[in-house]
DNA sequence: GGGCTCACG
DNA sequence: ACGTACGTGAGCCCG
């Protein structure tokens, strides 16, 4: 019989060095539990023990610990991304049955010594898996040691047996601790003989054996008389290293070797792989869930039901009616619905209607379930509310999205679909409906498996709701879900349908223009270079510039040099060819992202129509997609030209509002800042008023380069600043770049005060919030890692402030969309770009449009300081942002 | 698909 | 001592 026992902290550790850093989506650090799973599982293929068993170190300090205070004194602490994962893995091995041991006051090596000597008193065989070569004294004819070492995130591994042992040291394996009682070891503080190394000692032991027979021999020993005299000198020393690299073999363990055999892993295993997305491994141990929801609802009362009769679907609707909420399923051609309904304490039904089957009128039906009269629950509420207003279906009644649940519980998730989400909070696959890939639902085919796919989905939604509902009001999110998210969602729909005018014909003039000089300035960039190059590959322009042409290679270096803009500012006067290449880059990104990107997105309509993403950014603001009209340019000459080609309808204008320094504003509401809010109060301009209170000047006597410094410090600190960060932005030394800041913080020292605060709060708590309580988790600032904590500093700095503005101006959104309508305005709002609203509107109605957006605005909230918007008209984007 | 670059707030 | 601002999306190169 044989048994392994395995070190669990050597071999945990070498997974988490060798292995490249992994997490689950909520931050959880998984790579060292998953290398150390499959390494076992090569160790048991490998060896194919009878019994097994892991052990591991405690916290407490050992006999060694105790009787030497050097002893280990140095180790490092173990990182938290490990120091997280030790957890985990002994929930792994006990969901795999699989023993661990553990002592208060013995180190894992003490406990492997006495588990191999127990395993040798039964007559078996044993095998010990360690990194740690100190294991090696343990080796005898029943105990072999299985030497892991990783190199390179390959693991390695190597059998040791007395007779390796002796071959690759020249003694017997018990004499390592005389070895090391010689030598020392420093990384555990273990002192040996002063003045003795490997060389002299390995000699020593090799002659001798032990070092009892090294002293026995003494003074007559043979050696140089120098080491003589050392050996006299240590031999306190020696004797005690001796005890303390001896590992315990009788440590009070209560070990039976039987009781290790190997045994079948618990069904819960399942569950915690599946937490810690071990999908591989859950295939490659074929673990499955022990009740799916969809089994468990079979035990319910649950009717699928597929309508054709509309007048069965009257008697629907009436039930539909009078329920708290029916989930919809419906996929974006809206050609199929499911509608689920619960019916009683544990029954539910789900309908399913089929245009093509449905007997009655599809768009009455259609008219009748998106009612107001009935409450739904959806999920992605905004692209099912376009789907049906280009039906002509006026939508109504949404009452939850489980998609803006689901990013209001955790911005930094990235992925919302509803299996996803299910996952997350049930720790169940959620049954992958077959006839609904990527959210498309054929009709056509297997009418029972398109049934079961649509219960299965409604049904999933609804438990997600169940559980998110609770959650959000848990966590004081409800008002901001129902009265800023949800009503948005119909806002944003409308804006995406109504997209913006763009001048295609003007805009493909533009690009040819730009393709005419891009060619120009190709032709002269090959003659400088003296030859053709791709421009566009920075490996290729970095060659060409640092090696051909020999400039000064600025400083940064990753895959290479860097060539972005900011290293070739600064080589602009160095050689004609530099400035070149950055006007060739103005003009290609021009041309490609917005001339003929935006050419490619212009519809039949001859407007562009963006996608808003409700649930991509950590911080709460919207994003812009396919494409994105959120970074048309505006910084320079050339590139705001694409602005002006955005313009009003016939007879209309685009009114254009913007908030003030919103960011600013919000930093002095939320720290409370006297200084800060009187200098907003005071109504001048705030980054001049802040260099006179930094530089104690009037005014009057700010110089444009102190302001502009002033503004530079001013956006540094919503950032989260580094005086190094603002010495670079504004180009003085970082010893004057402190100097400001202090300064700063001196005039603004509430702000100060908040900046420590919010840090402190933040990692008290885990998470950082803005005004309206929408969060954002912060898992990096307990990193031991210090770019990454210091990471999540900065963000614990900015997300409260960039995430209020971004609730202050949804807000805003849809107190706007409310009031043009119900004042029967033609205006509409078509475009946001973080704190500017553009509404068209016929040119009768500028006036009060512009009066319109900027009260709904500014008295969106009620804060500190006055919100600031200013709103200007034009024919064209460039003309209305004035 | 990741890295680089660059457009925006 | 570390390495350096927050939040995005798109187009291109290159392995």
């Amino acid at each position: 019989m044989k048994l392994m026992v395995i070190d669990g902290n050597s071999i945990i550790n070498r997974s988490f060095y060798g292995i490249r850093p992994l997490t689950t989506r909520e931050g959880l650090y998984t790579h060292a539990v998953y290398g150390f799973v499959t390494t076992l599982q090569r160790l048991i293929d490998e060896e194919k023990p009878e019994a097994l068993c892991v052990t591991f170190d405690r916290r407490e300090p050992t006999f060694r610990h105790l009787a030497d205070e050097n002893y280990k004194a140095t180790r490092h602490a173990m990182p938290e991304e490990l120091a997280m994962q030790m957890p985990v893995l002994k929930q792994v091995l006990d969901a795999m049955d699989i023993p661990r041991y553990e002592l208060a006051g013995y180190e894992a090596d003490d406990l492997i010594g006495t588990i191999s000597r127990r395993c040798e008193a039964e007559g078996w065989d044993c095998v010990v898996v360690t990194g740690d070569k100190d294991s090696l004294q343990l080796i005898t004819d029943r105990t072999t040691v299985k030497l892991v070492s990783t190199r390179m995130g390959q693991t390695t591994t190597r059998d040791m047996t007395p007779e390796t042992f002796r071959e690759a040291y020249g003694f017997a394996p018990i004499h390592m601790i005389d070895l090391k009682a010689l030598m020392g070891d420093s990384s555990d503080n273990i002192s040996g003989v002063a003045g003795i190394g490997e060389k002299t000692a390995m000699a020593l032991i090799g002659r001798y054996g032990s070092i009892d027979a090294i002293y026995d021999a003494m003074p007559a020993v043979e050696a140089k008389p120098a080491v003589v005299g050392k050996l006299a000198e240590g031999e306190e020393s020696a004797r005690h290293s001796k005890w303390l690299a001896t590992i315990v073999t009788d440590a009070p363990l209560s070990f039976v070797p039987q009781e290790n055999l190997r045994r079948p892993f618990k069904p819960e295993l399942y569950d915690v792989f599946l937490r810690l997305e071990f999908k591989k491994l859950i295939d490659k141990y074929h673990l499955t869930p022990r009740q799916t929801p969809a089994q468990q609802r079979t035990e319910c009362d649950v009717t699928v039901e597929t309508v054709e009769d509309p007048t069965r679907l009257e008697e629907l609707l009436a039930l539909w009616r009078g329920a708290d909420s029916v989930t919809v399923y419906a996929p974006g051609d809206l050609t199929a619905l499911a509608v689920e309904c619960q019916t009683g304490e544990h029954s539910s039904l789900t309908v399913n209607l089929l245009d093509s089957r449905y007997q009655g009128d599809w768009e009455a039906m259609l008219s009748a379930l998106f009612s107001a009269d009935i409450a739904k629950t959806s999920h992605n509420v905004k692209d099912l509310t376009g789907a049906l207003l280009s039906r002509g279906i006026e939508p109504e009644g949404f009452t939850f999205d489980t998609a803006l649940a689901g990013y209001l519980l955790d911005a930094t998730a990235g992925n919302y679909g509803v299996d996803r989400l299910f996952l997350t909070y049930y720790n169940e696959e959620l049954m992958q409906p077959l006839h609904l890939e990527e959210g498309a639902f054929s009709p056509l085919g297997d009418t029972v498996m398109a049934e079961a796919a649509l219960d299965s989905w409604c049904s999933g939604v609804s438990a997600l709701r169940e559980y998110q509902e609770p959650k959000l009001k848990e966590q004081k999110l409800w008002t901001l879900f129902s009265e800023v998210e949800l009503p948005l969602c119909r806002v944003l729909a409308e804006m995406e349908r109504s997209g913006m005018k763009c001048d295609g014909k003007r805009l493909y003039e533009f690009s040819q223009w730009l393709q005419g000089e891009i060619d120009t300035l190709e032709q002269e960039i090959y003659r400088q270079a003296g030859g053709t190059f791709n421009i566009q590959s920075p490996k290729q322009l970095g060659k060409v510039l640092f090696e051909d042409l020999q400039l000064p290679h600025g400083k940064k270096t990753k895959t290479g040099w860097s060539t972005g803009a900011e290293v070739l500012e600064n080589l602009r006067y160095v050689s004609p060819v530099v400035d070149q290449i950055l006007t060739y880059r103005q003009y290609t990104k021009l041309k490609s992202t917005y001339a003929d990107g935006l050419l490619k997105a212009i519809g039949e309509d001859g407007r562009v129509h963006t996608s808003f993403q409700m649930t991509a950014t950590a911080t709460g603001r919207l994003s812009s997609t396919e494409p994105n009209l959120q970074n048309i340019p505006t910084r320079t000459e050339l590139g705001s030209q694409i602005r002006r080609l955005f313009t009003a309808e016939d007879g209309c204008v685009l009114v254009d509002a913007d908030y003030s320094q919103i960011e600013l504003r919000l930093l002095a509401h939320m720290a409370n800042d006297e200084a800060m809010c009187q200098a907003f109060r005071s109504g001048g301009d705030f980054h001049t008023a802040t260099a006179a209170s930094v530089f104690h000047l009037p005014p009057q006597q700010v110089t444009g380069e102190l302001r502009r410094r002033a503004k530079a410090v001013n956006f540094g600190i919503v950032y989260g600043i580094s005086a190094f960060s603002l010495s670079r932005d504004i180009g003085v030394t970082v010893a004057e770049a402190k100097e400001y800041m202090d300064r700063y913080f001196e005039t603004y020292r509430g702000v100060r005060q908040y900046m420590t605060d919010v840090v402190e709060q933040a990692g008290e708590r885990g998470y950082v919030e803005t005004l309206w309580h929408r969060r954002r988790a912060l898992p990096e600032l307990k990193s031991s890692n210090f770019n990454l904590r210091s990471f999540g500093e900065r963000v614990a700095l900015n997300m409260p402030v960039q995430g209020t503005a971004a609730d202050i101006m949804k807000l805003a959104m849809v107190r706007v969309w409310r009031r043009l309508r119900g004042e029967g305005l033609k205006a509409r709002l078509i475009m946001q770009v973080h704190d500017e609203l553009i509404v068209e509107c016929p040119e009768s109605e500028q006036e009060a449009v512009q009066t319109l957006l900027r009260q709904e605005m500014e008295q969106v909230a009620s804060l500190k300081v006055p919100l600031i918007a200013e709103a200007h008209a034009g024919k064209n984007w460039l003309e209305a942002k004035e």
